[in-house]
DNA sequence: TGTATTTTGTGATTTTTTTCACATCAAACT
DNA sequence: AGTTTGATGTGAAAAAAATCACAAAATACA
């Protein structure tokens, strides 16, 4: 029906946080280089794989020395913006919203919650330790914070009209924590994080995995959630 | 380095989680039927697209008719095992694994927590709706109720040994909410789900798209988001 | 009952992604 | 210094995925 054209991204991008993931972790084990097989084995994909990824985000090692973990790392940083701090606003207060609010590993990588949003901002205010406001502040809270990705983790049932909220305040990416498929702009990008379906895809795999038993399609299944 | 011949799954089976999301609004609004393209248009993706997905999955519409959307997720339930009972477990009882055991949306599923686990049961089981056990029950429990998947929402500097300590135990499937990646035999499924590599992809595509500003892009970094 | 219309289902084609393979470079060793 | 060794980077080849396009089927309507 309607054709795209290839621009940049694609699984690339999801594969570079496995290798952050993992350079993180081999950092702190004391490792300062890197082979893409040492790569390659700890995120399971293959060599090949982990170079022409890099090669996609022009990310240069060193012809038979590998790569410098610091270095690598710092590219990613650079790739991710990790360098400037990030405002962000979270909406919904409830089980999941308070427990992202409390999320550490946030802020950790520059991502900071300056407010957070509730149709009942008192009821949760004292359960909370950042602010908790109306959904009426939103506009001054956002322009005041140059907000422009907002963290959604609202009942389903008002996530849309929340949503739109957003948009026309002028976020321009939303994290969506609530099952539905939300309709927004084409100049919005919306991340789905559906905990229902993460948990019923491993169910889906492990049952076939249990009926295929056999060792052979395993690893496709394995990849198949990894990426 | 290894070769991964093809089976079954890829994106298709995220695009049928994305289907039925669909499928689910598109009911309650009252809707009986639908066609390729309705489903296209409600998802995002061509309806070539869906029609190949469904074919993939042998699910059959008529032709000119389209597809009743009752029989279409009957279908998808077959698929997803939904007519049985899953239990699950809960590893990890800090502010994300309590919200995770009150998420209601698993029950409506039919994945049922049937028990927490925590280092310190006794400090979390006021909080918890849910039984909160040490781990020195973790087998018998697992054994009982029959359990194959587990939640993991413990510290990252944990992770690895609670994750052998499953494996040893039987577990088969995990849903792992620390940010690090685990090492598990072939026939262990992980489906990771790192709460801030989803942020920060995000915060990449917005920025992507701010700086690339025209129009021409935005489809495919959006489309990226989604499947 | 027959014809027109509309939508499915799937081989064929195109595009995208992954893998292969090798020239190229940098370090290590003699 | 020269040679060997081992890893990168990237075009070329292969594989996988998406799109196209059309035959087949089912409905609607004359």
């Amino acid at each position: 029906m309607k054709k795209i054209t290839k621009y940049i991204i694609k699984n690339s991008l999801k594969r570079i946080f496995l290798y952050r993931a993992s350079l993180v972790r081999l950092k702190m084990m004391g490792v300062e280089k890197v082979f893409s097989y040492t790569l390659a084995n700890e995120t399971g994909v293959t060599s090949d794989q982990v170079r022409k990824d890099f090669s996609e985000f022009r990310i240069k090692g060193n012809k038979r020395g590998g790569y410098e973990i610091n270095e690598l790392l710092g590219n990613m940083e650079e790739i991710f913006h990790r360098n400037k701090d990030h405002n962000i606003v979270l909406i919904g207060m409830g089980n999941l919203g308070l427990a992202l609010s409390k999320y550490s590993k946030f802020v950790q990588r520059n991502m900071n919650v300056v407010a957070t949003f509730d149709i009942d901002p008192f009821k949760q205010k004292m359960r909370s330790d950042l602010p908790v406001y109306s959904m009426g502040r939103l506009k001054e809270i956002i322009d005041r914070f140059k907000v422009k990705v907002a963290i959604l983790a609202v009942p389903e049932i008002s996530a849309q009209e929340v949503t739109d909220e957003l948009v026309r305040v002028g976020i321009k990416g939303i994290v969506n924590f609530a099952p539905v498929l939300l309709k927004v702009p084409a100049d919005v990008i919306v991340n789905n994080v559906n905990l229902c379906d993460e948990l019923e895809s491993v169910i889906y795999c492990v049952h076939k995995m249990i009926k295929a038993d056999g060792l052979k399609n395993i690893e496709l299944l394995y990849r198949d959630m990894k990426y």
